[in-house]
DNA sequence: ACAGTAACCTGTTTGC
DNA sequence: TGCAAACAGGTTACTG
C-alpha cells in the first residue's frame, strides 16, 4: 500500500479524530512488527495528550507532551479510527485506545514499524540520514543532478532511495519516469541537469495529484476515514506491462530493478 | 562511496 | 483442480 500519498492520506484521515484527546491504553496483540515494539510504550504516552501529527518521508510522527511516537505502515500496513470495543480481526496487531475512538494499527505481512522517539525525534537514526521531501522547495533537478555525480546505478533506484528523496515508492518511481521520458534504467550519473528539472517536476505533479485523489488503493488500503483511494484509476503504466503505451500505443515492456518490477515504454522513454 | 543482495512476513496470483 | 513458486506498496543491514 503505503508509498507517500498514502501516508498523507492516512494522516489527513485520522487526525481530526485523535489530536487533542488523551490516550487511555495501548492494546498490542501482535509485538513483532519490523522491530519489536518497545515493551515500555504504554508508560511513554498513557494520560498523555497528542498535540498533533506530522509525517516525514513514509513516517507518521505522534507528537505527544512526552515525545513523539513513529508509526510506519511498510508493504500493508493501514491505520484507521475505529469506535471503542470494535471487534478484532485478523492483523489488528495494535489499537491506540483513545477517550472516544481507538486508532487501530493493521498489518498482515508486518513489515512496518511501532517506534518511540522521545523529546528529540529527528536525533533517530531513521530520520536523520533522509533527503529532503519531494514537495519541499529543498528538492529540485539541480539537487538529482548533484547526487547523481558519476553514480552508475539505475535512475530508478536512485530515485527510491530515501537518502536521495524520500517518499518515492515503486509506483510513483515508474510513473513520474514515464512521464519524464527517462528509461528506469539509465545510469543516473548520465542524465543532464534539464532533464532532472523535468524529472523533479513531474515527482511533485504526480505525488501532489495522488494526495488530491486520496492515494492509490493497491489491496485493500483505505484512508484513515475509511475511504478508498482513487488515484489507481489515474496511473498511466504501473502495473500494465504488456498493455499500450498511453502516449505512442507501443507495448509496454517490464524489467527487474533490485527485484521491483519495474514498467516502461520503449519508446517514449530513453 | 558505491552496488548488489538477503532479510523481515503473509496473502494472492501465476504456472505447471 | 491442486500445489508450489513467484510476487506484492518498503527499508535496513550486510557483503564485496
Amino acid at each position: 500500500m503505503p508509498e507517500l500519498p498514502e501516508v498523507e492520506t492516512s494522516r489527513r484521515g485520522i487526525s481530526p479524530h485523535i489530536i487533542g484527546s488523551h490516550i487511555i491504553d495501548v492494546i498490542i496483540r501482535q509485538p513483532q512488527l519490523r522491530w519489536k515494539i518497545p515493551t515500555d510504550l504504554l508508560s511513554h504516552i498513557q494520560s498523555r495528550q497528542l498535540l498533533s501529527i506530522d509525517r516525514r518521508a513514509k513516517y507518521l510522527l505522534l507528537n505527544f507532551e512526552s515525545g513523539t511516537l513513529l508509526i510506519h505502515l511498510g508493504m500493508s500496513g493501514n491505520l484507521r479510527i475505529c469506535p471503542l470495543q470494535s471487534s478484532v480481526e485478523k492483523h489488528d496487531h495494535v489499537d491506540f485506545i483513545f477517550d472516544n475512538c481507538l486508532l487501530r494499527y493493521t498489518d498482515p505481512r508486518r513489515f512496518g514499524a511501532i517506534l518511540w522517539l522521545g523529546l528529540t525525534p529527528h536525533d533517530s537514526k531513521l530520520l536523520s540520514h533522509l533527503g529532503p521531501e519531494p514537495l519541499s522547495d529543498a528538492f529540485t533537478g539541480e539537487h538529482l543532478f548533484k547526487l547523481a555525480g558519476k553514480r552508475k546505478i539505475p535512475v530508478k533506484q536512485f530515485i527510491m532511495d530515501q537518502k536521495i528523496v524520500t517518499g518515492v515508492g515503486n509506483i510513483y518511481a515508474t510513473e513520474a519516469l514515464f512521464m519524464a521520458g527517462i528509461s528506469p534504467i539509465r545510469a543516473a550519473g548520465n542524465i543532464s541537469t534539464k532533464r532532472y528539472n523535468r524529472l523533479a517536476e513531474e515527482i511533485k505533479v504526480i505525488l501532489t495529484e495522488a494526495i488530491k485523489q486520496g492515494g492509490t488503493t493497491l489491496k485493500d488500503f483505505v484512508g484513515g476515514d475509511g475511504k478508498p483511494g482513487y488515484f489507481q484509476q489515474t496511473l498511466h503504466i504501473y502495473g500494465k506491462t504488456g498493455s499500450h503505451c498511453p502516449k505512442c500505443k507501443v507495448a509496454l515492456k517490464s524489467l527487474k530493478l533490485a527485484s521491483r518490477n519495474s514498467v516502461y515504454c520503449p519508446k517514449c522513454q530513453k
